[in-house]
DNA sequence: TAAGTCACTTATTTTATGCTAAAATTTTCC
DNA sequence: GGAAAATTTTAGCATAAAATAAGTGACTTA
């Protein structure tokens, strides 16, 4: 049998990690799948099985099978401290290397698994305790808290009513990149004009530039705003 | 048979080179022994004759048994760029971050497999290209290139003469903490008083301070001094 | 030159992580 | 409620990188 090692989990314990407690911050439901964990982690479902049953033998999860996966207090505290490192890097990169907030993805995917504690402390120093990365991602503190502010996607976000721009959950680069072009940067004002449930899209008027734009309800539901 | 992909070399892989190259560097002799890249990498014999051999296969090293090994003309193009992270990261930590330089070692040793060439271009321009890292190890160029000053160590280099402390061959951080309390950081001026090839120890005094200070053979071969 | 020691190589095993393919189970849909 | 579809698990195998242990060659020393 496999055992894992808490102690120093490896990079691939930490995705699995990291990506279970993502999955289930999404989906309200209880458990996450197999399926969604292998979907998220890029394998076939039977390494995600295999992978899951070791993590649970480490008791970084709570495992049922055919039910699906859960994370134990242990692997919660695990999950917040990488997706600390990776927001601290993207932020870092960003604010001190003249990244753009599209391009950090892929690096702090690589390097969350890597900095000390040491590092992540001075990074979180020297950029004054930032509370979001450059997505507004909420940065966990350092004791493994996470505080989220209140915020709705543009499908259910209230109509005819001034919101900002406050999180964008999606770190593919075309997208963002398309996000920025739209002009819908963190932090822009707009409001809802319409919104179409079966023809899913919405109809959003940009109030400081006065533009007017049309998204699917795909891209709709990643960009997250605040009243 | 184990085959190595040089488009993307594992962190192993590239530790290896890496370590070769260094080895190769100190000593100037032709070739490396298996037994040096073993102790080199911490691991048993067995595994790095075994390691080498794939090296070879993959064209980054030569290897004659039980002769040694020696890199190939790409295989020291991949010392030279994880050289050139390492260093890099090294005076990023110490200048940007604030850590002292007898830290930055084994952070830097992990962090020279994953930062991306873009990234490693960012930090080297946010440094203003330097030459040399925080122990004043020279800084390969992104070319392949590594100029090293004229240096000499404490056990060669004349006597009763101004010498400049230039380089310091060792990243254990009990050792550089000792030498920055004995006073003998990059920079300082000293005078070799005397040398005992039969104590193997040479006498030093510290211009600046004053000071005086004996230092054994060990400690003094890597200690790099210009003229 | 025979014996002993040391360094090195080879062969086999282990660990962590992945895959494919088949079996089993659950869900969905008439 | 039973067949088809989707999901999940199991079993067997592959790969990278390490270890152990046993065998081989080569240098030393008398």
């Amino acid at each position: 049998m496999l055992e894992v090692d808490v102690t120093m989990p490896s990079a691939t314990v930490e995705d699995y990690i990291k990506h279970i407690y993502l999955v289930s911050e999404k989906r309200t439901s209880g458990d996450v799948s197999m399926g969604q964990v292998a979907e998220a982690l890029g394998v076939v479902p039977g390494t995600a099985t295999t992978m899951v049953k070791a993590l649970s033998d480490a008791g970084l999860v709570e495992y049922a099978p055919r039910v699906g996966v859960q994370l134990t207090e242990p692997g919660r505290k695990l999950a917040l401290h990488v997706l600390r490192r990776h927001r601290l890097i993207e932020q870092f990169l960003v604010e001190v290397l003249g990244f753009d907030w599209s391009e950090v993805h892929e690096e702090a995917e690589q390097m969350e698994h890597v900095v000390s504690d040491l590092l992540l402390e001075r990074i979180d120093r020297y950029l004054g305790h930032p509370k979001e990365d450059p997505h507004g991602d909420p940065i966990p503190s350092a004791a493994g808290e996470l505080i989220h502010g209140q915020v709705e996607t543009l499908m259910e976000c209230p109509l005819q009513t001034h919101v900002t721009v406050a999180r964008i959950s999606d770190q593919d680069t075309e997208f963002l990149n398309y996000i920025t072009e739209s002009g819908l940067s963190l932090g822009v004002t707009l409001c809802v004009k319409a919104r179409s449930e079966r023809a899913e899209s919405v109809e959003l008027e940009l109030i400081d530039s006065g533009n007017s734009l049309t998204l699917g309800k795909g891209a709709a539901v990643k960009i997250l705003v605040r009243l």
